[in-house]
DNA sequence: ATATTCGGTAACCAATTGGTTACCGGATAG
DNA sequence: CTATCCGGTAACCAATTGGTTACCGAATAT
């Protein structure tokens, strides 16, 4: 494996159901710790790491104030997954009229 | 870990970079093992794996011919991540607006 | 000054990942 | 029929993941 420093992809930060469900959590704004480890009923640490995860891929920055430290959404990242997944679009549309031919009696086999 | 079949998680699929790009050299076209396995300096067998995960979360299709097996692209699931990262997209531009507010003064830290 | 609270880090653990080599079955070629 | 080729599966391995408990420092409260 390349190994490359994995932890700051933003494709290995989004892959995990409890990442993703952090960050939509932290679209209706910014979070503490306790706050984030009670919502999803795991043990602080747990949601430390993380959200370590998802600061090495700058989706999340960190705003100390006094000893609560509130994380906030910094989407930015998602636009390259955004960029990647889109250059497939012209292939649901390939694929989608590949399957209106099959259904008029022609021979594409679709998804 | 809720762990219901991750394999089959497109999310999952998607975050190794090897199988990202085995995804965009079928763009090119269907494929066979060797084909791949030699494109990407890999065993066989290490293909045949990530392409296991890729067939799992249907965005690879068999298509057997003979004693060869031809992958094919089916992106059709890739329209689940495409779904969830546009959610964001508003965010970006609040940030946007926010960064430009900033250098025109104002207070809000953007990313 | 002391006790409490917030949250990161260390140490540990079981499960998963991503790769390897070895083997095996099915299809084609001789 | 036999040899060969394609490719999946099994067994194994080291590294990574995702969680835990224990501990620690910094900030607040009494």
């Amino acid at each position: 494996m390349s190994r490359a420093r994995a932890s700051a992809d933003v494709f290995h930060a989004v892959a995990d159901p409890t990442r993703r469900a952090i960050l939509d959590r932290l679209r209706g704004g910014g979070a503490a710790v306790a706050e984030l480890a009670a919502g999803f009923d795991m043990t602080r640490p747990a949601v430390s790491k993380h959200l370590r995860v998802l600061r090495d891929a700058r989706l999340v920055r960190e705003e100390r104030d006094g000893r609560q430290r509130v994380y906030r959404l910094t989407p930015g990242p998602l636009r390259d997954v955004s960029q990647w997944v889109e250059s497939y679009r012209n292939f649901w549309s390939a694929n989608l009229m590949s399957l209106k031919r099959h259904l008029e009696g022609g021979k594409e086999s679709p998804q």
